[in-house]
DNA sequence: GTTAATTAGGATAAAAATGTCTTATTTTGT
DNA sequence: ACAAAATAAGACATTTTTATCCTAATTAAC
């Protein structure tokens, strides 16, 4: 469904947007360590991040990454996910034809197409920074016990 | 959202599945044509579905691959995404969480967790002797055209 | 200024997915 | 029996994804 990269991306800017909250910033290590994820990969995809806009960078002593103050407010989990994997999730034929439609549709698309809709839906209704708070009230979880 | 694999697999089911109307069989390079899809690689995707008793095969002048009478009214695309994929599809955490449950919530949970039922709904759904039918009234496409 | 901490970027590696090729093996038709 | 046609199986190759490592650049603290 999500690529690794994509996952990690996601929980990464969640942690940091809970940070946000508290007006800090936290580095790869403290970040990957938070997500359960592989450090060296993780500042792979913070740094995509970075280069879309999503997250922000400072270097040096007291360094890392932070969500600007600007951006929380209305970043989307579908913002992650088309900057990371392009909208391909929530655009393309599920069976892989070129041209998903009701002019050619293949045998899944009359039941498959609401259903892309709905993730479609989901990435756009669920907030970063909603989820943040969610996350501060111990409500979701970025990791498995 | 499928592996290639499982595209293939879905596809050559249902363009067998159109055959055994008319209880005709069809070799791989037939197959692989009808699908769009490379011939190698469509012979393996075959092989596993053999293995799985989805479809059965003929060697020798005049062979190739069939479904049985007997188990096309009931088939369903959801054996085949299993099958091939496990059942990952509709149970995993699309976050991957190692326990995808309301006590242990990833941030999506809530709101992947009924599309995912959705997507096992559809894929329990749809009967691949269905499917054929409509393929045959060219209601949907196994390629683009 | 020097050092330590940190991200950026490039090179490399390992694993998985996708795809190809070659050689059995089996079956049918002649 | 023999030849042809087809799948089965294994080896191999390529591409993509995931992951690691090393060096450079930047910043802050001392
Ligand atoms: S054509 Fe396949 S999902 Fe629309
Ligand atoms: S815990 Fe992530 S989808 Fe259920």
């Amino acid at each position: 469904m999500l690529s690794k990269t994509c996952e990690y991306a996601i929980k990464a800017t969640l942690y940091l947007a809970q940070k946000a909250h508290q007006s800090e910033r936290a580095n790869v290590k403290t970040i990957a360590k938070a997500i359960d994820s592989p450090d060296a990969f993780t500042a792979k995809v913070l740094q995509q991040l970075v280069k879309h806009g999503i997250v922000t960078s400072v270097k040096g002593t007291n360094g890392g990454f932070f969500i600007e103050p600007q951006t929380l407010p209305n970043l989307t989990l579908l913002q992650i996910v088309v900057a990371i994997e392009g909208d391909g999730l929530v655009k393309d034929c599920v069976l892989g034809l070129k041209n998903c439609s009701n002019v050619n549709p293949c045998p899944m698309h009359d039941k498959y197409a609401p259903i892309r809709d709905n993730i479609l839906n989901m990435l756009q209704s669920l907030l970063v920074n909603d989820l943040a708070t969610q996350l501060e009230q111990n409500m979701i979880f970025l990791k498995s016990k």
